[in-house]
This record gives C-alpha cells, structure tokens and sequence, in this order.
RNA sequence: GGGUAGAUAGCGAAGCGGUCAAACGCAACAGACUGUAAAUCUGUCGACUUAUGUCUUCGGAGGUUCGAAUCCUCCUCUACCCA
C-alpha cells in the first residue's frame, strides 16, 4: 500500500545472526520471502548484528553463547551474506552492520533510547515473563536487546521487517520505537518457523536438528529423508513451492506413498542448493549405502607406513573412533568390518598391502586402507 | 553490605562417609527392524596393552578419616531474597 503512494519501492530489512553463520533450511523460509520483495522490485536490507553479537546473549539455552570479536563478527557476516546468496538476488540486496550505528551511541543516547520503553512492557515478552516468574536470571542488556534491534528500524527507516515466529516481539518493538522516533512505522511479517529433522524443535544448528546450506548433497538428501513422514506437507510448503494446485496433488502423493513423496522432496531441495545432477546423484548414493547397504565408489584412499596394524588403532587413527576404549566397544557390536568380513576379535592386527581393503565401521564410516608402497 | 541456595560426566539431574567410574533422563554410538539417517526394541556410553585388573574424575586448594562426590577450612564462580 505504501509503496502504491509513494510509488517508491519498500525498504525491506531482515536481520542476521553473524554468532552462528551456519545457514539452515530455517533462514531460507525467510529468505525466500524477502527474495519475493526483491523480485517485485523492492529493496532488500539485510542487516548484519556485529554489534548485538559483540555482546553475547546469555538468554535461553544458548548460555555460553560466545562473544565474538569485531573481526569474527565481519567475517561471519560476510559467509553469512555469501550463503544468503543462494537464495537472494546478491547484487540487489544492501548489506548493513549495525556496529556502524549502535557503536556510535552514547551512554545517554542509550539513556534516552530505553525510557522509551518500560519494564512491564519487556515482560510481555513470552520468554521473559516465563523466566521472570518461574525466578530464573534475566539479564537488562537483554532488555537492551530488542531496544538495539529496533534502533536499526529506526535508523534505516525500513518499511517492512522481516523475521520468523520468534522474532515478533522484537519486531513489534522497532515498529514501536519508529513511532517514537516520528518515523512511519514498519509492518511487521513473521513467518511460520521450520521444524528440525526431529520433527519436533525447531530448526537449529545447535539442537542438532538442521539441514545446513553448505551440508554435502548427500548430508542434504539423507536429513531430508529423516524427517518424520507427517512433516512432508511442511517442507514442501515452506521450501519448495505455496502453488495450492501442487499442494494438494502433493497431499495425495504423499497420502498414495509417503517414500516417493520424500524422495521427490528431498531431490527438491538438493537441486535448489546445488543442481539437477546432484540431486540425482545423492538419490543414487543414498540408495546405493542404505537401501542396497553397499560401500560408496569414491571413498579416500588411507595408506599407512606399517604392513599391519591393530584394529582398535587402526579405528582411532582413521578418527572413526575418538579411543581405543570405544573402538573396541564398536568391534564388541559388530559393526567393524574389513572387506565384508566381520571383525569379532578386538585384538587382531589388520594386513596392509598394496591392494586397499574396504573397511566399515557403523553404518556410515567408510575407509580404504592400504599399506604405503615402499617401492 | 546481610542472608539463602547451589557448582556432579556432552547437557539436565540423583547421590550426602565405604557396596561410586557415580542412579535416572536427554543427546551420542552400535545392533535388529524399516521406504528412511524416522519410529520402535536391544545394547554401549571416563581412559588404558579387556582385566572379574590399573589409572584419572564429582568448581579450586588444603584438612579430618583406615576410607570422602559425600565431613571441616579457605577460595572462586552462579542465582535468588533482604538492604
């Protein structure tokens, strides 16, 4: 509407986390969004929080969150800015940090900057007023938090911010402190937030739960593979395409067979990271380990100085087992094999030749060892 | 400044003088099963030349004791309450 009346293209901000500079199939939901602005023609401002991680945030589980320094914080924007890219139209989206404007701020610009706001009104917030009355620790620069994120609403004058569910407390915020600061205030849009591969939290890297942007097209195809079947319809919708004629055809696919849903779904998302071709070829990887339990053809050579070597060690120095102790564990499960054959002793001494042999250990580790040719 | 509670393995959380390498839950790892790296079930989960063996762990430093995660002293850190 106002950009109608104006007839200027709206400013449109999304902020970035430079602390954790793993992008996740979680951003991209809001990504996407801001690359539909970019696509009609507005501006897309993504700003970087290099100051806001500077501090650390303490709040939630995140506890020891570490504090970055100025340079971490540039370079993590910057990968930041780079995966984004995937996504986004890169040469129409202005990059800010906001250490450029909250580093300037005086003690009493911050003074002045918080009276704006009240502590009743912070404890409105979901999150604080839990641990409020539950007595746990809240600390006042995370009251500063949103204050600081809405400062860059104020100084960019954007027209619409973006963010995920979790974010509309701080968003409202911005909108607030624009009108305090006689500016229009922005529309706010918060988009739905993306369950992780466990089908339950939330998508995050350290939940454990997330398919990164830089995973591998295997990493990729396999995590998507794992969500629970219920989720198809989900990722679909956020990922792929909100087309309602797709969606519902896609309903009944999944409803007709669930595997070839996911397995359409899957090559999908790996094609939008990387290409056609890859996603084919992670389906054919996938189906080659784990539907046909076969070795991959193109795993690392490791050659070795000695002719032999004792298992245990052999595991520990290929890094597939952190000690000896666990490496004997896993021969102890079956799950060590050499050539197929299945290791029982945990003692034996493995041969090296020229010829490399194929060693398993899990489902999922593979290696081919040889012995260094002396000639 | 005063008071209270607390610091235990990756995380959460029991233990409160010996039977504690330490319950339990989560995570992780392995096995079975499966369209799946899901779910479920089973097992493992400090390290070491695998032994009913040795060594190092329960915020830090000392101490009491035949013996301490457990008791005492000091210190460090955290949270909450009162001022």
């Amino acid at each position: 509407m106002r950009s109608l009346q104006t007839g200027k293209p709206l400013k449109i901000k999304l902020g970035a986390d430079p602390s954790r500079p793993d992008l996740h199939l979680g951003h991209s939901v809001v990504l996407k969004k801001l690359r539909e602005f970019q696509d009609l023609g507005h501006e897309a401002i993504l700003i970087i929080g290099d100051f806001t991680a500077m501090i650390g945030d303490p709040s939630g589980k995140s506890k020891t969150r570490p504090q970055l320094s100025a340079e971490e914080a540039r370079e993590n924007g910057k990968s930041y800015f780079e995966q984004a890219s995937k996504i986004l139209d890169a040469t129409k989206t202005t990059i800010c940090y906001n250490a450029d404007w909250l580093g300037k701020m005086s003690f009493s610009d911050v003074i002045r900057l918080s009276s704006h706001y009240t502590v009743a009104r912070m404890l409105e917030r979901d999150d604080f007023e839990r641990r409020y009355r539950s007595r746990e620790p809240i600390s006042i620069h995370e009251f500063l938090y949103p204050l600081a994120q809405g400062m860059d609403s104020v100084h960019l004058k954007n027209d619409v911010e973006l963010g995920g569910t979790d974010q509309k407390f701080n968003l409202l915020v911005g909108r607030d402190l624009q009108r305090e600061y006689g500016i229009a205030p922005q529309v706010c849009i918060t988009m739905e937030l993306l369950v992780g591969t466990d089908g339950k939290e939330k998508m995050s890297k350290s939940l454990g739960n997330a398919i990164c942007f830089n995973d591998t097209p295997n990493d990729m195809y396999g995590k998507v593979l794992s969500i629970p079947d219920t989720l198809i319809e989900t990722y679909h919708r956020l990922l792929v395409t909100r087309n309602k004629e797709l969606l519902t055809a896609l309903l009944e696919h999944i409803a007709d067979n669930p595997r070839e849903a996911k397995r359409t779904l899957a090559k999908d998302i790996v094609a939008q990271y990387y290409s056609i071709n890859a996603a084919l070829e992670a389906e054919e990887h996938f189906d080659r380990i784990f539907v046909q339990k076969k070795a991959p053809d193109n795993i690392e050579l490791v050659e070795f100085e000695q002719n032999s070597i004792a298992v245990t060690d052999l595991l520990v120095s290929l890094g597939a087992a952190p000690s000896k102790s666990e490496a004997r564990r896993m021969i102890q499960q079956n799950a060590v094999t050499v050539d197929e054959k299945k290791i029982t002793d945990t003692n034996v001494l493995v041969q090296l030749d020229d010829i490399p042999k194929t060693l398993k250990a899990g489902k999922r580790k593979f290696y081919k060892i040889a012995a260094k040719k002396t000639f």
